[in-house]
RNA sequence: GCGCCUGUAGCUCAGCUGGAUAGAGCAACUGCCUUCUAAGCAGUGGGUCAGGGGUUCGAGUCCCUUCAGGCGUGCCA
């Protein structure tokens, strides 16, 4: 698939090459040296569309002047037959080429022929990729981090897709675990409150103290009664568990699907116990020499696996003796297996099992201590995790109310649930809102301010473009100019700066929907949309359309429904909404 | 103590593998609708890029260090 803008870059570096082997079989400048320097394009159109560094940077190694190299570069370069109409150079000894008419119309091609798929490539190579995300306990309901891993994982894996990878999504249930008898306990409390009064009853310290914990009780107490009353307390608690566990998580895909996200998998912790997965895989380590046992528990020599890793990731053996590196315990004195024995057993089941290339986890980031040493466990299984084993590292939402901030915890029961937060705004709004910042960024988000947030919500001023475009189209087409097909223009005709940025926008995005990928980071879509938008809203506050001789006219309404396509593209990909009405 | 993240305009944040005069949105102020949606456009003001060293043609960006804030360091998940 073609880009335009790594074809541009590729064609700078080339003329660049045979500028210089000519200079060098010439004499001028000194032959052998390998020609560095970045290709960009420069902040000030000013600059031209595009700037080679290389003379700068090969100042050293050839022993002269930037500028003059620059000078014997550019006496050399011919630029016939390239998407170049000129080159010239500036300041310190920058090339900057400028853009011949041509290229411009074939952006709007190039758009024309992909349509929605526009920006996309084959950079992934069909490799395996997991995306798993929010996985939130099935214990309650989902809170605002949940509301930003969701978009943050969903656009992701939607940009990585666009990129050429073999996209899967995957939501991990903690169905098991001390969590899941908390959980219990928590509503056996309530349940015993039900049937002997709630004074009677008292309610454990750290069970779940929230609302919907009660409400789980009532309905059991509705479809059972006091059955449950007097059996064994382990059968009880047994019910119970799964009694919540059929509630919440149908209740968890809903307002997840009503957020816009559907996952190829719920993948439940239960059955890698069940299938006898992870013991399975704690054994492995064990043959491979990785456990040892002490004080009736079975440990993983975590301190030592997390040496190698630092060791082979180039810190120093003086770095890492500073370290304070503790082991962790894979099975308890009571026999049961940690959470971290079932995580590592996952991890393997997403490699050795199912055979995925990359696994990338978002995770908030209180949760960072434990990166290192689950990629190194299975480093320790052979499964390289140190390299395939991606953890994007959120930061966590913090909640305030008119300034104050609100602890969020399920066990205070506090926690505002994504369900509410969509009764307050719309899907749009809060899906643009918390992939606004990279992930490393913590946000606020203020109660008492959501609806406010709701209108200051920059997602009004790109779905204003698409809503504008859409109604000039309609416009247009009553009056009998229908939007022409790329060959029927000529682009030549878009020669304001508004008309030549906009398509220059346009072009880029191949090249943001790569870099989001690589850095794994899909906010730069809602910073692509913006600058798209504004170049829109500038054009049109300078170029009028209707009224304008045909030839202008058909040029700038190709360029006007280009820049729909590509606003519809990139709003999909974040799972908000085109409208052609506002 | 050790480790991870963060520090850029009044506020919230961008700044790609080092590049030209450090940007955007919001907030403030001034203009622009009898012609395609004013949820818009044009313009103005606003910065010791936390501090200090270093690397080089060039540092917000890389290295060292100090300071400030957040988080982690469980036989919890």
């Amino acid at each position: 698939m073609a880009n335009m803008i790594q074809s541009a870059k590729d064609q700078v570096a080339k003329i660049t090459r045979a500028a210089y082997e000519a200079a060098a079989a010439e004499g001028v400048l000194p032959a052998g040296v390998e020609l560095k320097g970045s290709i960009e394009i420069p902040k000030d159109p000013q600059n031209g569309d595009y700037a080679s560094s290389a003379a700068m940077a090969g100042a050293k190694a050839m022993k002269r002047k930037p500028r003059d190299i620059a000078q014997a570069l550019a006496d050399r370069m011919d630029l016939t037959g390239t998407i170049f109409s000129s080159v010239e150079i500036a300041g310190p000894g920058f090339l900057n080429f400028r853009l011949g008419p041509k290229w411009y119309g074939d952006v709007l091609a190039e758009i024309e022929k992909e349509g929605l798929a526009y920006g996309g490539s084959d950079e992934g190579k069909g490799q395996k990729v997991m995306v798993e995300f929010v996985s939130a306990n099935p214990t309650g309901p989902m809170h605002m981090g949940n509301a930003r891993g969701g978009v943050l994982g969903d656009t992701l894996a939607n940009v990585l897709a666009r990129d050429g990878y073999d996209t899967w999504k995957e939501f991990y249930v903690n169905d098991a675990g001390n969590q899941i008898n908390k959980f219990a306990v928590s509503i056996q409390a309530r349940y015993f409150q039900l049937l002997l009064g709630e004074d009677n009853v008292p309610f454990p310290e750290d069970g779940y103290h929230g609302d919907d914990i009660k409400e789980l009780a009532k309905a059991f107490y509705e479809e059972h009664g006091d059955s449950y009353k007097d059996v064994d307390e382990q059968t009880r608690l047994d019910a119970l568990a799964a009694f919540g566990l059929e509630r919440n998580i149908p209740k968890m895909k809903a307002d997840l699907r009503q957020y816009g996200i559907e996952y190829d998998e719920w993948f439940f912790e239960s059955s890698l116990h069940e299938s006898g997965f992870v013991a399975e895989t704690v054994d492995l380590l064990t043959e491979k020499g990785w456990t040892y046992e002490k004080d009736g528990a079975l440990w993983l020599n975590t301190t030592e696996l997390l040496k190698q890793k630092y060791l082979a990731e180039g810190k120093s053996q003086k770095q890492v003796d500073k370290l304070d590196l503790k082991d962790d315990v894979l099975r308890r004195a009571n026999g049961f297996y940690t959470y971290f024995a079932a995580d590592i057993a996952y991890h393997r089941n997403k490699f050795a099992v199912r055979g995925f290339d990359k696994v990338i986890n978002i995770w908030g980031a209180d949760h960072h201590g434990h990166v290192a040493r689950l990629q190194a466990a299975l480093d320790g299984l052979g499964l390289d995790g140190s390299h395939r084993l991606v953890i994007v590292l959120m930061q966590l939402v913090n909640l305030l109310q008119d300034g104050q901030p609100v602890r969020m915890s399920k066990r205070s029961g506090k926690a505002i649930a994504l369900h509410d937060l969509l009764d307050e705004v719309s899907v749009d709004a809060a899906r643009y809102f918390f992939n606004a910042r990279s992930a490393s960024t913590p946000v606020d988000f203020d109660l008492g301010l959501a609806v406010r947030e709701d209108s200051e919500n920059p997602v009004y001023y790109v779905q204003y473009a698409h809503a504008r475009i859409c109604t000039l189209i309609a416009r247009l087409a009553e009056e009998g100019s229908p939007v022409p097909a790329a060959r029927d223009i000529n682009a030549e005709v878009l020669s304001t700066e508004e008309e030549k940025n906009l398509i220059r926008a346009l072009a880029r995005l191949p090249d943001e929907i790569h870099t989001a990928a690589r850095d794994y980071d899909p906010s730069r879509i809602n910073r692509y949309l913006i600058d798209l938008a504004g170049d829109f809203h500038r054009f049109y506050g300078a170029c009028r359309i209707k009224g304008e001789t045909k030839e202008l006219l058909d040029a700038r309404l190709k360029l006007a429904d280009s820049v729909r396509s590509v606003l519809a593209n990139c709003l999909g990909l974040l799972g908000v909404t085109a409208p052609e009405k506002m």
